[in-house]
This record gives structure tokens, C-alpha cells and sequence, in this order.
DNA sequence: CAGGTCATGTAAAGCGTTACATGATTTT
DNA sequence: AAAATCATGTAACGCTTTACATGACCTG
């Protein structure tokens, strides 16, 4: 007996867990101020809901990565949290990690235009246009941002710019196909 | 009273639903099929798991969406699907709906850059690296159908052809970010 | 004083993956 | 005869969203 005591093993950050402790590390101290930065620079490659912020922000405390204490503005509640040092090594060994990183698309309008053929050909061009001024959107709010990248740290600076490089393609893409929708097919 | 009676209004198709019912409609009769095909064709923008998939065709004959008939290969079980003539009016009713289609992004290594400021910056371009090899393995996969892209109904075509698009900006943006990480920083 | 923002949280429901379990058929 | 492929399914678990609920503070 008396084997050497297994190392305490960082537990796994949940994926909530991996953005609420990195945002954290960077200086954002309550709940509601990490949705807000959330929706503001990471949502196009990473959301998060209150529904999960808030009880994971508690399971992290009991896990002992971040230490909260309530701190309210006048008669509001209000709990500001801040890494603990095992926080900042799971943080560390994230980053650092060899581990395949996760990546995920969902896209109900190539969906869409995957089964286009099974559905009046008018659609798929409707489709197109969707598909483009839903990017376009997410355009303009990445580029609303763009004029503060100087002052951004590199990191987020990048994330920006491989942001905007990627909405701009697919939006060059849906260009080019609904020209050679509308100029071809009606000539039929 | 005998107000007319509200329209049996098509169940909203669930996210697994929709590929599945899709899938039928194009011909592909099995589970095992469709999660095949899905492996090799959508899964870059929308995946499916067995998990889902098998209950999730019960779900649909249930409604009167799809048609199982057994069609045992030898003494092999094995169910053979196809669409109901409901099921082609609620297929249609998803591809002409208006409804702002989803989409969503989950992109790990795209994390990690964005708290890369947080950590050794070496990480960053270890991760930027894993990053272009990932959407390098997955432009591998795309680019091996391209040569059945001839003979693919138009839809299937426009999906791949965006898939690729999509995958060398990410590829090019990391090319020229492991650029600038490696010229500028050795000479500091 | 009304409307917006700051601020926290819970409950239920839905969605999804993973791992397990099983077995026949086909290919090497 | 082994390995790969065809084929189906379930159970447990985990993750996420949505909707609800509450209330204080600030701005016009």
C-alpha cells in the first residue's frame, strides 16, 4: 500500500468552462459581464448561455479554479470572481494541450442548399441570398470591431481578423453563385 | 363552435430530422446509409450520430413522415425507409421556410487563440499549426470528391464547392499568420 | 417615471455524443 | 479464419438553450 499518491489531476475543463476560465484570466470578473464579452467578440466561434455561465461559474469554485466573492453595487448583488493558482495551471494545461481541438459546424442554410435538388430551384437562390445577408451581418458587427484591433492583444486581434477573412469568402462565394444563378437560368 | 379546423400544421422538423427526412428524399434508405452518406458529404456543416439517428427515424414514422418496411438482407435484419407523402410536404415546408436558418460555429483551437495572450505565445503557433492541419485533413476529404462533383445534382455540387472554398481561406489566413509569427519574432 | 441596463439565478426540455451490445455477411 | 463491413439499437451522461423569475440602478 502507500502507492504514490496519484497526482491530483486538473479535472477536464467543461467546454462552458474553458471560455468562462479564460475570460476570467483576462479580467472579466461577473457573470454577466463574460455573456456580455461573449456575444460581443467570441459568439462567431464560441457562445455561451446564462443558463450554463452562471452554474458553471459555481462548479468551477467548487472545483477550486475561481474564487468568488460578492461584491454589490449599492443594494444590487453582484459577485466578482478572479483565478485561483490551480486555475491559472488548468488554464496553462489547456492551452497547452496536444489534444485534437474541437471543432464544429452547423449550417442550416448549406443544409438546405445540400437538398435543394429535391425542391423547387427558385428556393435555392432564396437560400443563397439568406445564407449572404446572414453573413453580411455577422460582417458588419466583426468590423465594428476592427477599429479597436490596434490596442487588442494579438490574440483576440487574430481571432478578428480570421473572422473577417472567413465571412468575407463566404460572402465572395455567395456572390459568384447567385450571379451564375440569375444570369444562366433565366435564359433557359 | 366548429370553427374550421386549424390546419394539422406540419410538426417542426428536429435538427436530426431535417437531414434525415432530406436524406430519405434523396434515396438513401437505411440508417446505417444515411449515416454513411452524412459522414461522407455533410458532416463538415452538419453531423449525425446512430444515437440520434435510429430513434430519431421511430420519431418519423411516428408523425407519418417516412415509411419503414423490413427488407432483410439474408438472415440479416435491416430496415428500408422511404418518404410519405407527408414527408414530402413537411421536407418542402423546411426548404421554403423563411425562418432564419441556424448556424453555428465551435471552433476549440479558435479559443485558444483568442486566450493565447494569456500563455506562452510558442503556444500560439503550435496551435495555429494544429489548426491549419485540421482544416487541411478536412480540405484532404473535400477534395477527394471533387472529381464526382460532374455528376453531382447541382446542390450536392454548390455544398463542396463552398466547403472548399471556406477550408483554403482558413488554410491561406494560417499560412500567412505562421508567416508573420515566424519572421518577426526570432529577430526581437 | 418609464425604459433600458445591470445583475443573478433556476427548471425543464431538448439535443447530442459516447460507449456498449449484438450479430450476420463479405472480403482478404 | 480473421478482419472489415453491414446493420440495428439502447442507456447513460453531458451539454445547451429557452423561458421564467426577480429586482436594483441609471438615464432621459
Amino acid at each position: 500500500m502507500a502507492l504514490p499518491e496519484p497526482l491530483p489531476a486538473a479535472p477536464d475543463l467543461t467546454p462552458t468552462g474553458r471560455v468562462i476560465l479564460g475570460m476570467v484570466a483576462s479580467g472579466v470578473r461577473t457573470g454577466y459581464d463574460i455573456k456580455q464579452l461573449v456575444d460581443k467578440s467570441t459568439r462567431h466561434f464560441w457562445a455561451a448561455s446564462y443558463g450554463q455561465i452562471y452554474p458553471e461559474l459555481k462548479r468551477l469554485e467548487d472545483q477550486g479554479l475561481v474564487r468568488g466573492r460578492p461584491e454589490p453595487t449599492g443594494g444590487r448583488p453582484r459577485m466578482v470572481y478572479e483565478l485561483t493558482s490551480a486555475g491559472e495551471l488548468a488554464l496553462d494545461a489547456w492551452l497547452a494541450s496536444d489534444q485534437e481541438p474541437s471543432y464544429e459546424v452547423r449550417d442550416e442554410g448549406m443544409l438546405k442548399l445540400f437538398f435543394s435538388d429535391q425542391a423547387d430551384p427558385a428556393l435555392r437562390l432564396a437560400n443563397i441570398v439568406a445564407m449572404r445577408e446572414r453573413q453580411q451581418r455577422k460582417l458588419a458587427q466583426l468590423r465594428a470591431l476592427e477599429p479597436m484591433a490596434d490596442e487588442m492583444p494579438p490574440g483576440k486581434a487574430m481571432t478578428l481578423s480570421l473572422g473577417i477573412r472567413l465571412t468575407n469568402s463566404f460572402i465572395e462565394w455567395c456572390e459568384e453563385a447567385e450571379r451564375r444563378l440569375t444570369t444562366t437560368r433565366p435564359e433557359e
